[in-house]
DNA sequence: GATAGTTTCATACAACTGTTTGAATAGCAA
DNA sequence: TTGCTATTCAAACAGTTGTATGAAACTATC
């Protein structure tokens, strides 16, 4: 009802501040400022500050959710139940890699506001991604349904290794960068997206074809 | 000079504080206190909490950084120069995720603070962060030397791969945990490292020689 | 034991935070 | 219009934060 103009205001100009400045630094008098409204204006809206942060952060990764379970039922109906497993970690990795690497000067606000909430962790955020186990487990189901020979320990350690690589990319990507003094392209992100695939493909069907896998002959 | 007892009675209360609380809410007076010393204490001994805390985080990774390089060079000279890559990467991702994993209780305190300020990353830490890309580039030689046949973009590829699934199981044991239900074991870190080490091993050496015996297994 | 330098302490300060309040205004139904 | 509700606004509130001050207590040297 009525005009949500000073909401959605209060949005974008908090998802542009947080994104620029991260979580830290930005008080909500910055927030009001930069969208031209009253302070009150925040917690009649929204409740209070944190509300306002974990709406923001709920509305982009249930976005990002979708495309991903979008992905993974498509690839899973073509193969009558069962997808190649490269298909289903491209599903997991691509749009969160899609969205938050890329030409700087074409990134979304969104996605570099994702990469922040993904840099420095803030307790609403926090216990939002608490929640996202369920979520993972969907995709657990559909690589054990894709390699039924594995034992889950190694099906949960390759869907942890993949996170692992693409959010740490994301997170460190201009450390990446400088340490390769730009010979790592961070801007392919097809390319990013098809090396991540192929490592963590590596990791979850090691030992199949050649001997077992030599995870455990170190050490002890 | 003199005694520094206060000192480093502020350092040891800050790192427990740190580790159990995270930065975000451990407040100056929440450190003296648990200090037993008075307010003005950590202004006096350290100038501001700022640099308090990277006082704290610096002495800290240090002391990884020196073991990591002590496990590589020791490494080199054994293999004449030229260290396998199982034990590189070993070197590199090994002392982080000894220090970090294992079973909570016999956890140190100084791990349990590494891993906060890799979860919620604070300003003075982050500016310390940047400063690591050289200890990397020595990391980044001795792969180069190990595979003389990679390229450079492949070798930057790999070490930026074995970081992030050692600081990413690192960050998101609990998760895994929860999400495995228990299945996978984050307190046996041996295995941890070495399927850490196995995977990354594995994205360096891809379609590269088939018949890669691994031969010499890591010393410790 | 007086002196000079260091360290502690209680206290105050100044700035900033998110939130609340209550009056003013706008929008709209009757 | 008259009411009624929804929204905006300026101002204040209450709390916390890191830091500064200046006197007191210590410590070691002569």
């Amino acid at each position: 009802m009525a005009s949500d103009h000073t909401r959605s205001a209060i949005l974008a100009a908090a998802e542009r501040l947080y994104a620029d400045r991260g979580f830290g630094d930005v008080t909500l008098r910055d927030i009001v400022a930069e969208a031209n409204v009253n302070l009150a204006a925040v917690n009649y809206h929204f409740g209070s500050k944190d509300e306002l942060i974990a709406e923001l952060f709920v509305s982009r990764s249930i976005a990002t959710n979708r495309e991903r379970l979008r992905e993974l039922k498509a690839a899973e109906e073509e193969g009558g139940g069962r997808a190649p497993i490269e298909v289903i970690l491209r599903a997991l990795v691509g749009p969160t890699l899609r969205g938050c690497l890329g030409p700087e000067n074409q990134r979304s606000t969104a996605a570099r506001f994702m990469i922040r909430a993904s840099i420095e962790s803030v307790p609403p955020i926090r216990r939002i991604k608490n929640r996202e186990i369920d979520h993972l487990r969907k995709f657990a189901g559909a690589m054990r349904r894709s390699l039924p020979d594995r034992s889950d320990v190694d099906i949960y350690w390759g869907l942890n290794f993949a996170l692992a690589m693409a959010h740490h990319t994301i997170r460190e990507s201009e450390r990446l960068t400088k340490l390769s003094e730009g010979k790592c392209d961070l801007d392919d992100v097809e390319d990013v997206v098809a090396r991540v695939v192929s490592v963590a493909t590596m990791a979850l069907t090691a030992g199949k074809v050649e001997a077992k896998a030599p995870a455990r002959l170190a050490a002890r």
